[in-house]
DNA sequence: CTTCAATATAGACATATGTCGAATCAAGAT
DNA sequence: ATCTTGATTCGACATATGTCTATATTGAAG
């Protein structure tokens, strides 16, 4: 394991044309600077989860553009979310997060942690 | 482990509008297929560093067009270059991956975190 | 100085993306 | 049923993006 087990695969070896087009849905995802602030605010909203309501206001973009970017992240396998009454709330799915933040770390801190990625 | 110090920025608190705006810049260079498969076969290649002769026979893609994803890698702050001779010599700039990295992280690596060990 | 090989730039073009307003859907409340 | 509120979908539009060919640039070698 100690050998040339240094680094993430990106830095390891050269990405398989397969993988690279899934990780780039995910990047492609988080590459609007509104998708990046909704998703923290998901993140860190109280409890891991928000509704539309609780993070619409934060920004000057009609509810259709919130909620297109919205599905953006939820199709791209970083949001999930459900229905509950009238409200509408989003959650972070942390495997995908952890799977990028893998991907891109290049001196593995925490060297006995496996992946999480399914 | 202390009380809100667990997370990356992103989950501890909404990404401030500037923040965002310049991870997002990151994150969409990382956000095609192509561009992920040239950051790895240049992050893989020996000594760190590869010419674009090195790696564009990789892709059924014109010179140009691989020239053009170079050059965007490089201006998000991803890669590094150098012309040495005929040859143009391209590096991974760890510690823009990194930032990513932690930005993504739900465990700081930092800290003296207790593993997530399975 | 001319030529050649490796990259980069310019210009063009088809497609993808972000945004909006209008219409639709879902679930309470009246 | 009908109205109201929260959220998604639809259709349109301007702009951004990925790709190509053609052209320019840079440096090395005759």
């Amino acid at each position: 394991m100690a050998d040339g087990e240094c680094c993430s695969p990106l830095i390891r070896e050269p990405l398989s044309a397969e993988w690279a087009g899934d990780l780039s849905v995910m990047f492609k995802a988080l590459g609007d600077p509104v998708r990046l602030r909704l998703l923290s605010l998901v993140a860190s909203h109280a409890g891991g989860e928000a509704c539309v309501c609780d993070i619409s206001d934060s920004f000057d973009l009609s509810q259709p553009t919130i909620s297109h970017h919205l599905k953006v992240l939820r199709q791209a396998g970083l949001l999930d979310c459900e229905r509950r009454g009238t409200w509408v709330y989003y959650w972070v799915i942390p495997a995908a997060l952890q799977q990028l933040s893998s991907v891109l770390s290049a001196a593995d801190p925490t060297a006995d942690t496996t992946l999480v990625t399914a």
